[in-house]
Order: structure tokens, then C-alpha cells, then sequence
DNA sequence: TTGTTAATGAAAATCATTTTCAATTTAAGG
DNA sequence: CCTTAAATTGAAAATGATTTTCATTAACAA
């Protein structure tokens, strides 16, 4: 173990270096939080993970560093429609497990699904490309999501 | 012309009333501009277009209003990533000209298309029942946005 | 017309996110 | 290791969209 509990073996380092950011531990631990969590985290969810390890960490930092990261394409940042701003960390080069999601507009339960998606990313991939053609954009992401009722939620009226 | 300038000759008189809803002339302005406005408008957008013939009408009728009109279908509520809400009329009875969403994370702009609507719905239909069935959902509503760079926006770097 | 109750406006409250700014930390170079 | 310039940070204050409160008004069933 050279150099003692030396940071920087994430894959992330390079990214970020390599985007002229200095690593931080701040954007570290965050980083960190993001690749182990599972669901769809707040920026407070987010700064609640990270504080027991790294109390001076702010809130303020969350935020920053979610602009960083999602400006890189590091992590997604969505939309469930409750009012805050969800993030979701974007695998890295290994496992590549793009998903959509589902959401409960009774519940805001949110489920991730793979199913289909190998359909839906070939159209998208076509329909991409004559957008770009026709607009003009370049395109470097989508969302696709779908809004109804859970069962639990149906159930309820 | 029966009754004078009675009210309530819209489409929409039937289902708001049919839902147990009131007909007031705040949701009837609103309405009225929802169905003629082009773009995407913000709440305070539809509030400026809706003052100069309502006054009286204020700004937390016309969130109140978009809360039930969504609820309703009726319109449907985004986000483009700008910190405020928009929302667009859902078409009526009539000319179903269902879009998706290009926009540009530069400058904000959003594009409506309808290219390749056709080949998308059909997946999203087929999408939608093996989703329904497998996770339990009634699901109501999809989303589809594209995200990147305008020409103009790709130009600045 | 009348009574019930949903709907409304104005003002205050909320609350997620952003801004400000002085202090700290990173990383490059000696 | 030491120095230095610039990026990054935390704390506190500001912002701004949306929501809540509550007394008043308007819609509509009877
Ligand atoms: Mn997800
Ligand atoms: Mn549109
Ligand atoms: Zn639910
Ligand atoms: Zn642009």
C-alpha cells in the first residue's frame, strides 16, 4: 500500500483532472456516495450520506458539485416532479446499465427499468441522428419517462 | 346568439364540469390562452398574457388552475432544466398533433418534433403494456426529451 | 332567490437553490 | 519541502418559484 490511504484511484480522477478540476476530498466523498448509492439521491440525500464521514462538507459544495459533475456527464441530474432535483451517478466505463424510469404520480416511487431498452436506444440512436440533421443540434443525452399510478396508488382510486 | 355572450361554448366546459369542477372565468382566461399560446409558458408568462383582460386574476389562481387542468390531462406540466415549470396545452378532441421535446442546454430553446413520432409511439405503446403489466402500472403519460447543443450554442464552444 | 361550498386574491410563508465573500486548499514550479 | 496563484470552499444571506393561510366572493343546485 504505497503512500499510505492515498486518494485518487477512482477511475474519476483522471475525468476530472483531465477537465482542468482539481480533485477535492469534498468532490471525492460525493463521488464516492453517488457510485455506491443505489436509488435517486437529493442534493440533501446526498449531503446527509456524506456528512457522518466529512462534517465540514456543505451543503453549498453538494450543489456545486453536482453542476460540476453533471456538466461532465459524471452523474444525471432528473426530474420526478417532487419538487427537488434528483441525481443519479452515470456508470462509469464498466458496467454500462442504461435504464428509464417509471413513476408513480401518487407516490413518487420511481422504478428503474431495462426492459425494452434495446429497442427504444435503437430508435433513439436513429431518431437522433435526423433530429440532429434537421435541427442542427448535437445531441448528448435523452430522457424517456413514463407517469402513471402504481398498483398500491390504482388501488387507492 | 342565444343568452348573449354566454360562456362555456369551449370543449373543455364539459370536462371541467364533469369532474366536479367549477366553470369561474379565471379558469376559462386561462384556458383561452393555453389554447392559443404557441410555446411553453411559465406560470407567470400565462399570468401576463391573462392580466390585461383579467386584472383581478392573481398569480397563485393561475398555479391553482394549472395544478387541476394537469390533474385533468389537460395540460401538461415540464421541465427544461430552467427552474421554473412549463406548461402546454394537451390538444383537444380535434387535431391530435402529439410532439416530443429537442432542447438545447446552451440557450434553453426547445424544439417541438414530431419526426419520427410515429415509429417512437408505436414502441412506446408496446413499451408501455409490457411495463404495465410486469411492474403494475397504469401508466398515463410519457416523456421523451432530447438534450444538447443548438448550432448556435455549438458555435460558441 | 337562497344556501352551501368551492374558488379566489393578497399577503405571508416555504424551501430548494444560488450568490457573496473572506478564508482555505490544491497543485504547479522551484 | 516551500512558495504562490488560482480554484474551491463554508457560512450566511439572498433569491425566486411555488404553496399556504384565511377572510371574502362567486358558482350553481335546489
Ligand atoms: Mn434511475
Ligand atoms: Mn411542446
Ligand atoms: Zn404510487
Ligand atoms: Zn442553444
Amino acid at each position: 500500500m504505497p503512500k499510505g490511504n492515498c486518494r485518487g484511484n477512482g477511475w474519476w480522477h483522471g475525468k476530472l483532472r483531465g477537465c482542468g478540476y482539481r480533485l477535492t476530498m469534498g468532490r471525492e466523498a460525493i463521488l464516492d456516495v453517488l457510485s455506491k448509492a443505489e436509488g435517486h439521491l437529493s442534493a440533501e440525500d446526498i449531503y446527509m450520506k456524506v456528512h457522518p464521514g466529512y462534517p465540514h462538507i456543505g451543503l453549498t459544495s453538494i450543489y456545486r458539485t453536482l453542476d460540476v459533475l453533471s456538466g461532465l456527464g459524471m452523474v444525471y441530474k432528473l426530474d420526478f416532479g417532487d419538487g427537488r432535483a434528483r441525481y443519479e451517478f452515470a456508470e462509469g466505463p464498466k458496467g454500462a446499465h442504461h435504464h428509464h424510469h417509471l413513476v408513480c404520480t401518487g407516490c413518487n416511487k420511481v422504478v428503474d427499468y431495462t426492459d425494452f431498452i434495446d429497442e427504444e436506444v435503437e430508435l433513439l440512436r436513429e431518431t437522433e441522428k435526423g433530429l440532429s440533421k434537421k435541427y442542427g443540434f448535437k445531441i448528448a443525452n435523452h430522457i424517456i419517462q413514463f407517469y402513471g399510478l402504481c398498483e398500491a396508488c390504482a388501488k387507492k382510486k
